[in-house]
DNA sequence: CTGGGCAGGATTGTTTGACAATTTCGTCTA
DNA sequence: TAGACGAAATTGTCAAACAATCCTGCCCAG
């Protein structure tokens, strides 16, 4: 069932289900192939995930966040994400947890990457540190938090310069940690939010829903 | 549809589903006049809200919390709840915001108050704060990680001395969000909390499911 | 005895088909 | 042209069924 969830998640993802779009229940799930109870399922899920709003007898449409939104979860994830880097840097003694962040680490710039490269490498990084806090429950709501990048619509708006400045706080974030010092850490990692979400709310109105 | 959550909740807080114990699809929906698939939505919302576990192919069981995700659940609320008391002394200023804080605060202590009535007076307060936060997420989340009093098997461990404390803590929350000083409120928000964890935490092993 | 299969029952995961309730939309009327 | 009305589309819910999976007690070999 897990399986219809990543379905729509990639649907949506390509852009083969547009923002904004409505989800119509039994088109949908004759398109996947599954029964309208088990997509009705899915769909309850990616509700509660964020990614598709679900409005009384009125069906399911992808969402699209306005800025005011973008703006209070980028809120949340900083003070939710410096938790975890400052609780990473309070275990990093631990078993191999040094190995793991310097797995995650930005690799040491190999050229410019490519967008979804950076997305990729990003995520990572992100939710190794909150794997490395130690508290499950935190690591799963900054899983749940995460932006898709679906829903803002990001595409091509992102320069050059937004990932290299990224890659730079990525660097002193893991520094931090791995100099065991939480509140740098926190504080890193705080910064680092806060600076990306000025970035993107700087945007023009057409990448946001409102 | 909301209904049925509400139905489950309900049973669980009364006592007659325990803690701990296995949820029967076919049971549950017979009891509660409610077809079985309903019932499965029902169910996988209870399981995002905590309430409720789900194990693939065995089915839900009421949730009971460990020390330690206890433990883990307060360090989150401590940061999610500070920013929101933080956020309400910025935002006091608008409308009716000092009147909603003040008919929430504690009032006036009209003797001992039973435990039903502190649990009522404690999640108003608490949930109060959440929404003047201005940050509909935020307040979204604080709800989803408030602790529901049957995941650990409070009833009745609690003395009066520890509603008294808790009083005292939410007078000095409230002071500093009607000082407009979000600093101040933060803290006291984070103290506040981690002192009810510790005290909760020092509670003998009966009481959590572990 | 004791531990490893093994069948059968119980329960979940999923499908199909149906129908009432609600929303949406085009058309017709005042 | 604005509003009423009815038909079509869509969601919300139900019942019955069956395969997949888990659990349990029993039997057999060691």
């Amino acid at each position: 069932m897990n399986y219809i969830v990543n379905d729509v998640q990639e649907a949506i993802r390509s852009g083969r289900l547009a923002l904004g779009q409505r989800l119509i229940e039994a088109d949908l799930a004759r398109e996947l192939g599954v029964s309208r109870g088990s997509l009705r399922e899915a769909l309850n899920r990616l509700s509660t995930a964020g990614l598709v709003e679900i409005v009384p007898n009125r069906g399911a449409v992808v969402r699209r966040l306005s800025r005011k939104e973008v703006a209070d979860r980028y809120q949340i994830r900083a003070r939710l994400e410096g938790l975890a880097a400052a609780l990473a840097a309070e275990r990093l003694h631990e078993a191999d947890h040094r190995d793991r962040l310097l797995s995650a680490a930005p690799p040491a710039s190999s050229g410019a990457p490519s967008v979804e490269e950076y997305r990729r490498d990003n995520y990572r990084l992100h939710e190794t540190i909150a794997d490395l806090s130690g508290n499950p429950q935190l690591a799963a709501l900054i899983r749940q938090l995460w932006l898709p990048a679906h829903m803002v619509e990001l595409r091509g708006s992102l320069d050059t310069g937004f990932h290299r400045e990224s890659a730079e706080d990525h660097r002193r974030i893991v520094d931090a940690i791995l100099a065991q010092d939480p509140t740098a850490a926190d504080a890193a990692m705080r910064t680092h939010l806060e600076a990306r979400c000025q970035v993107i709310l700087s945007l023009p109105s057409r990448v946001f829903g409102e």
